[in-house]
DNA sequence: AGTGAAAGAATCACTTA
DNA sequence: TAAGTGATTCTTTCACT
């Protein structure tokens, strides 16, 4: 179980991981051991997944975000297998979710150009048979763009 | 600019941060310091946007992901001042894209359960006025997630 | 790009409420 | 069961080469 000074330290990380310990546990009111406990003891019981930096695609030359729209017909367990499988290994997709409704699957894709983007298309639907319906959207804009969940 | 190097780091880096100096540093066959100083200058240079913990949503609480798509009619840059600052301050919105083509927004919302989303929901159908078409998609299951881009 | 020193932070055995 | 002290070790940072 998780208490509300727990959920304060999970609030910080997840806005700046770069905190020593010690503005946490002051952040807390806690001097660092006691801190430093319940920060392990997150890690360990999973309600971190990871500390990562978080870099600028724009600067990266990856500006171009498409989303997948995929329906199918292929609903048994071997074909989800291999579609899942090749979905994680292309790391031009950023997320994968398995959808209710119309379509089936929702992807979001980060490329460098519309060219890029054709070609990891090809490579998507040439690598995984049995695609019914496969629609692009591009973005113009990236209003907003958090990993920080709605704690509280 | 930027070169193989520094690359290498930042792909180590979006993978997991809390790797030390010495071990970035063996990692591209350097010393402590000239790694430090490259990390510096492409944060300084706005290539890294920031540290941040990755939680994990399930265990918050926070199980459903949703999607909104949003038709406006409204095209002005007051609605759209209004929109987007609407959009900002509502912590359940993860992200949010300006789109090509039939709908003009993408929401990722991230909420507890449906009744949570219901009320939000209607928070943001009350908090900005001229929606046109609000389409709410649920996802089922996350296949994939991740904040690393396709770097090389 | 590297060396080496100084400052700062994390980790842990042990102590206390 | 939860928090604090203090020592040790590891890490970052920087002037100098």
């Amino acid at each position: 179980m998780i208490d509300k000074t727990d959920l304060r330290l999970l609030a910080l990380l997840q806005q700046d991981c770069t905190l020593s310990l010690q503005a946490l546990a002051d952040a807390v009111h806690l001097t660092t051991t006691p801190c430093w406990k319940r920060l392990k003891r997150l890690e360990d019981e999973g309600y971190i997944r990871g500390h990562v930096a978080l870099l600028d695609p724009e600067k990266l030359a990856l500006s171009l975000t498409a989303f997948m729209l995929i329906k199918t017909q292929q609903h048994n367990s071997n074909w989800y297998q291999q579609f899942t499988a090749v979905v994680k290994s292309m790391p031009e997709v950023m997320s994968c979710y398995r959808m209710a409704g119309e379509y089936d699957y929702l992807l979001r894709i980060q490329v460098a150009d519309m060219k890029t983007y054709d070609a990891f298309y090809k490579r998507l639907v040439n690598g995984v048979s049995g695609l019914l319906d496969v629609t692009s959207s591009f973005a113009m804009e990236e209003i907003k763009y958090t990993t920080a969940l709605p704690l509280n």
